[in-house]
DNA sequence: CAAGATTGAATGGTCAATCTTC
DNA sequence: GAAGATTGACCATTCAATCTTG
């Protein structure tokens, strides 16, 4: 039987050694806004990503990178992966199938032999402008049917501070 | 060139009917809550799965799984599906691997002949107990540690409006 | 030898059938 | 004919090399 989960003897942690100043256990809180954000993100991304495929557009990640490109100019990998949150591979991968559509353009770097330069193409733009306008409304429908402005303001507030620095 | 793409010409809406009195545009504070939650899930998600994997353990969509199996007695895909947000083709795979880690027991229906249930083992059981005690800390990580209570349960609360029912 | 980026092979997810039972 | 579930074929992601330049 069992494959890709660890011995019941060696749970693979080098060493039960407590180093980090840690949590041990997150309080009730803290978990039922784990479930929330999980059940929340899925709901509300599924939903936006339904409508934008079901008008025959490509997936959202075409859409961000799209849009990085579109505001910063051509951009290496390495920073299109730090703002995306992408692995690098995976990018890799994404601009390789972004480059056959013809929605972006891949040239060598000028100062750096052994990076590359992804640059929107014009394709792109028309791209990236008409997918907003099914994207938009969505988002719309997800989350300002749902919340107030207030309470989108505040949410944002606080997820901001996910992404941020721990306390 | 283009491939996935609708054409320029027609993207692919049977009409601009306008019908659902759903929202044109997003409002800024809306368009921020959703960048925000996308980015806040990206980071939170990773940071607790990367710690979960490290530790050897499988991906954190077996962990919710084998919960809902717990506590719920032995499901039908359907009533995980529903409950887990999951597409019914994938939680066909995913039960498959899961069963053949020997996690989870598969037995057929017996009031519905169309059905199956699927069961948790002593195994999976186990399993369970010791990825929390990596996923546990982790959320404390991820979560506790970048908000008070006060913010994590006004969170959970906004979240929430989000996978339930339009204003 | 580290950083940036890519690739082969394996795994996992997705769409469109399909099969069975209600 | 619709609901529950699975499968085949295809697409995308992942991990572990690999290759090149700094």
């Amino acid at each position: 039987m069992s494959d890709a989960v660890p011995s019941e003897a060696a749970p693979s942690e080098p060493a039960p050694s407590e180093a980090a100043p840690s949590e041990a256990a997150p309080s009730e809180a803290v978990v039922a806004a784990w479930v929330r954000l999980s059940r929340a993100q899925g709901a509300a991304f599924g939903a936006v990503e339904r409508a934008v495929r079901a008008a025959g557009f490509p997936r959202l990640e075409w859409y961000d990178v799209l849009l990085e490109l579109e505001r910063g100019g051509p951009l290496r990998p390495r920073d299109l992966q730090a703002r995306l949150l992408f692995a690098q591979y995976n990018l890799s991968r994404l601009l390789d199938r972004m480059a056959a559509a013809g929605m972006v353009e891949r040239t060598p770097c000028p100062d750096d032999q052994r990076g590359s330069l992804a640059a929107i193409t014009p394709a792109g733009r028309r791209l990236r402008r008409r997918m907003w306008r099914v994207y938009g409304p969505a988002i719309g429908e997800a989350v300002g049917a749902r919340l107030d402005e207030g309470e989108a303001a505040e949410l944002a507030r606080l997820l901001d501070k996910l992404s941020g620095p721990a306390r």
